[in-house]
DNA sequence: CATTAATATTAAGTTATTGTTAATAAAAGG
DNA sequence: CCTTTTATTAACAATAACTTAATATTAATG
């Protein structure tokens, strides 16, 4: 679901321009660039990056006024600011931090700790916004927000454990859950229920939702098929 | 309406627990700490912070082994986890980002900039938070200004709890919130009430907006319907 | 095709969770 | 300080969900 993460990269210096986009673009991003404040601005607002890694000296526009003027555009209210510089003094960082950054990294950059930081921001971004729990199958969805599938328009409500059981099934379909499995992960490993119970509730989802979408694997277990 | 933030201070070294919670406390944090990731742990589950200061190297349990355990609680998804450290060989920082870590920042630190960075991140928390005060469902409006409900043209006034509750299921019609969220988010995670509270009070929204209006997911919790 | 093991089905029994009420405690308002 | 409102608790009732047990059916194997 989560589309691929959007990243502008801005300094002046082309080599390190190139040095980060080849990194960023290799582990997937899609990247642009700009050569200083000005048409950072002007790029931010029709890319809409997810993260903008910004130089704080460069001519025309540097850095710390880019960002300022980043942070009165309302479709960048979810665009972090990241600065990159090799001008470490206390003071600088502190006006970054004024001017609304996100965060300030010292140049040199290692390429790799970058990255690893950058995948930690993305996820964030994931996490907050995705706090929906959805499998979305062929014939229907099964939203455990809402503890319900919608099938045909029409929301079924399911008891907890049904419920779980199609969630676990529903995430891998196509794979055959064992009796083991299904027990440990919609039960739990402590509690022991006899061996019918599964039947049972399969039995159940079979009659509420429909036969053919659980298949039994004799001697192995159960698989949900689309 | 944001609360005070909360901020853990996680280190073995007194001085450095000392001198980063009087920081803290002074810029309006409100600020708890532990000496160890064991404790780090335990302390979290209860205090539900904003942010985690954790060092890396301390006895009992380190922090990027209290990292991978906070993680998985689903209660702090959205606490930051900041690796305060002295270590900064880059396996090290690796190893704290694969932990889940939100960032690493090599002491010695100076408070100032660690100022400046937390508020950065309790502002991007609270942009992320868009915390409505007027939540407009299809039969009548939640107004947290005034505290009351308009259904039919009729103000209704409620209780501050039953409000909260009100507030809370309102703010995502449909999913369900479960019992544990609900007591987290109306009561708190310090008062610890009995087990009928949260009935009594869906009783009570019941009786004064209408039985239709929320659904008891059995097992699971409670949710807001249209 | 007979035998066996595994699964399906049903209904009844059991347990766990929630609903309700009323009594009491705590807070808020005058 | 008294009154009113709100919050919590406790006891019990109601209900939904879950499990079991008994029996039937199915699939696999030699």
């Amino acid at each position: 679901m989560s589309k691929i993460p959007k990243i502008l990269v801005v300094d002046d210096d082309p080599d390190i321009v190139e040095i980060l986009s080849y990194n960023l673009s290799l582990a997937g991003y899609q990247v642009k660039s700009a050569s200083n404040g000005k048409e950072c601005v002007k790029k931010a607002k029709l890319f809409l990056p997810e993260i903008i890694l910004l130089d704080v000296m460069m001519p025309e526009m540097g850095g710390v006024e880019a960002c300022l003027l980043l942070k009165e555009i309302p479709s960048l209210v979810n665009t972090r600011v990241i600065f990159l510089s090799a001008r470490n003094e206390d003071y600088t960082q502190l006006s970054a931090f004024d001017a609304g950054a996100d965060d300030y990294i010292s140049k040199p950059v290692k390429p790799k700790i970058l990255l690893k930081k950058i995948a930690s921001i993305i996820k964030r971004i994931n996490v907050n916004n995705n706090d929906q729990q959805i499998i979305i199958l062929n014939d229907f969805v099964i939203d455990r927000n809402k503890f319900l599938i919608i099938k045909d328009n029409i929301e079924i409500n399911l008891p907890k454990k049904e419920f779980e059981l199609l969630f676990l099934l529903g995430s891998k379909p196509g794979s055959v859950f064992t009796r083991d499995d299904i027990m440990n992960k919609v039960w739990g490993s402590e509690i022991i229920v006899g061996d019918r119970t599964i039947d049972v509730h399969i039995r159940k989802l079979r009659e509420k939702i429909g036969d053919l979408y659980f298949k039994t694997v004799k001697g192995v277990g159960y698989k949900f098929v689309q």
